[in-house]
DNA sequence: CGGTTTTCT
DNA sequence: GGAGAAAACCG
């Protein structure tokens, strides 16, 4: 390989092995030929509220908080404004700016937020509501998981081949306006398709065989970004198959931001790279509307241009403790500290880990989690509260918000269900309570608010209770249920035959709202409102229907003598026990470390001793939540 | 279990 | 800089 040779030549073989190209089927973290990408909404909430509005690109926009903003589209950044001004520095810099209020809920309507003229000038009634933004991000999730399962869809001969992959993209939800996306799988089976010359060999003796060199002299990068080199390496090089993947997978996160684009009018920016990190920095680098490839060979110097402090969790106290401790914030003046002067100073797998991190080595795994941990409502007071009284009604609030948010992520179907509530309180210190959700019966807004209480109670009986500056409430340790006796079998279906099913049993998505199903809405043209504005408004309310079950909301309905109000005893045995097999499923196909910079990393998984019957279910050893079948 | 840190809009 | 939110870590 050190000939000076043209590059058809067949005698020329690859740095990358057999081996290295397998990686990519699971999801290995440490093959070179991974490719990760980083996808972030540009301005998401300003972008959101021009969708809503139908405010063409190019006029200025700003999401407005009171009296701060917390969004700014890019036609208003030239103007200067960015989020550190308040709302009058901002109309001084520009006039016609357009500034939209967040939705709010408002005392005394229950769990129904609105777009609301007056909303910032009732800070003290109203609460933020940041619902429809997540309405829009389910959406944009939806349309990107719809995208990645059918590109290339019209091939399916490598996967004729190999039945018993999945062979699909793995998509982790980072944020509200953030995906991470391993497509190494898709990448792998474009491989396949593309050269043919890489299926050969493949017996489990030639793993460690070098592959062919790749059959092209130059690649077609389109639009997209490229960083620049390092030092000694130059563009005259013949491309390896390291980047061959980034141009594959470059081409998939077009057709991704392409499909957001063109169904729901959102643009995105994204970064391709050899892992997360790399991604996530690149997503950022040309924004917006842009992707950024990071090849392999431009690592180094992609990071040598940074601050170490702008890498994800140096950004704080740690970030800082490495300052002080060597003198300075750049990537390539730390390059130069050996490890072993790193652990002087810094924790043992702290020193480790920043040492691979800034020569580019990230072994992170995108989780397939595109499902939310917890759900926090909060208000800060200004001025302070001073009575339980007032407490209780924003409790009411809150627990209607949360109460909407849950519906929307399936309680109703009993397909999640929270098993924590948790309470803040700040007066002059903060502290905070929490106790479990009955684990039997329907949760509603009434418990919620009943929960609550107690909880308020707890806090005030201990310590000084007022003023209260800040209270807020939220549900966590999310436990997921299933819906029918169907979800079930596909459970106990393992391997190749769940897959099948999986697709045919999709229980209806609660990520859309119920009146736009088949959204065929696209052309948007620069102004005028497609039916945006309605499917804007998709769900809301939930309002004071404690009542009743609305039946309507089960269209398709889940073929079973349908339980809105808990779960049977026994049957929610069988969920345990359909649970506890999803576990083990999963276990078997990975061996995984996220390899954080933690103090000290000792996984909890404290079997908690928990007297109660509820909380049986044994020892799971998960760190991303499970995937159901259907999911 | 309760507090803290980090990141993001 | 503040408000609201979510995640992860720590002891």
């Amino acid at each position: 390989m050190s000939e000076p040779t043209e590059s058809s030549d067949p005698l020329k073989v690859s740095r990358f092995t057999y081996r290295q190209l397998q990686g990519l089927r699971q999801g290995s973290t440490t093959t070179p030929l991974r490719v990760v990408a980083h996808i972030d909404l540009d301005a998401f909430y300003a972008q959101c509220e021009m969708v809503r509005l139908g405010t063409p690109r190019d006029i200025p926009l700003a999401v407005r908080q009171w009296d701060s903003l917390i969004a700014i589209n890019y036609a208003a950044r030239p103007f200067g404004i960015n989020r550190l001004i308040n709302v009058a520095e901002a109309r001084k810099l520009c006039p016609d700016l357009v500034l939209q209020h967040v939705a709010t809920f408002r005392e005394g309507e229950g769990g129904r937020w609105a777009y609301r003229e007056d909303s910032f000038r009732n800070i003290s009634t109203d609460k933020v509501s940041l619902d429809p933004y997540r309405a829009q991000s389910r959406k944009i999730l939806q349309t990107m998981k719809d995208a990645l399962a059918t590109w290339g869809a019209n091939n399916t001969e490598v996967e004729a081949q190999n039945p018993k992959q999945e062979l699909s993209a793995v998509l982790e939800k980072a944020s509200i306006d953030e995906v991470f996306i391993d497509l190494s799988p898709l990448i792998y089976r474009a491989l396949l398709q593309r050269y043919p010359e890489l299926r050969i060999a493949t017996q489990d003796e030639n793993r460690d065989a070098e592959l062919p060199i790749p059959p092209t002299t130059a690649l077609q990068w389109d639009t997209d970004c490229l960083v620049d080199l390092d030092q000694h390496e130059t563009e005259e090089d013949d491309p390896g198959w390291d980047d061959v993947v980034m141009l594959i997978g470059s081409e998939i996160v077009r057709s991704v931001r392409n499909a957001v684009w063109e169904k729901l009018s959102y643009t995105c920016s994204a970064g391709l790279g050899r892992n997360k990190m790399i991604a996530k920095l690149g997503s950022a680098c040309n924004k917006p509307n842009l992707q950024t490839v990071v090849r392999n060979r431009a690592v180094q110097n992609f990071l040598n241009g940074y601050k170490f402090t702008q890498i994800r969790m140096l950004g704080g106290k740690l970030g800082d403790q490495i300052t002080a401790a060597f003198g300075t914030e750049k990537v390539s003046e730390l390059l130069h500290v050996p490890l072993e002067q790193l652990r002087t100073r810094l924790a043992d797998h702290t020193a480790t880990w920043l040492y691979g991190i800034i020569r580019g080595e990230d072994r992170s795994e995108v989780n397939p989690r595109t499902q939310i941990k917890s759900m926090l409502s909060a208000k800060s007071f200004r001025p302070s509260i001073n009575s339980l009284d007032q407490a209780e009604k924003w409790l009411r609030i809150f627990a209607a918000d949360i109460y909407g948010r849950l519906v929307e992520d399936g309680v109703l179907e009993n397909r999640r269900r929270p098993k924590v509530i948790t309470m803040h309180y700040r007066t002059a210190q903060s502290r905070s309570r929490q106790i479990p959700i009955p684990g039997s019966g329907a949760i509603d807004e009434n418990l919620l608010y009943d929960l609550a209480n107690t909880l308020l109670r707890q806090v005030v009986a201990d310590g000084q209770a007022w003023p209260c500056s800040n209270l807020s409430l939220s549900v966590s340790s999310f436990e997921d249920g299933v819906s029918n006796n169907k979800a079930i079998e596909g459970f106990l279906i393992r391997g190749d035959q769940a897959k099948a099913l999986s697709h045919s049993s999709r229980p209806r998505d609660a990520d859309n709202s119920p009146s736009e199903q088949a959204s065929t809405e696209k052309r948007r043209k620069l102004d005028g409102d497609g039916g945006k504005i309605k499917s804007f408004f998709g769900n809301q309310s939930h309002l004071e229907d404690t009542s009743a079950d609305e039946p309507g909301s089960l269209q398709e309905p889940v073929e079973m003598d349908a339980e809105l109000d808990g779960i049977p005893r026994e049957e929610h045995d069988d969920w345990h026990f359909a649970k506890d097999l999803a576990s083990q499923d999963r276990e078997e196909a990975k061996g995984s470390q996220p390899s954080l910079p933690t103090k000290s990393s000792a996984r909890g998984t404290t079997a908690r001793g928990r007297g109660g019957r509820g909380g049986g279910s044994r020892g799971k050893p998960e760190k991303g939540q499970m995937r159901l079948a259907f999911q």
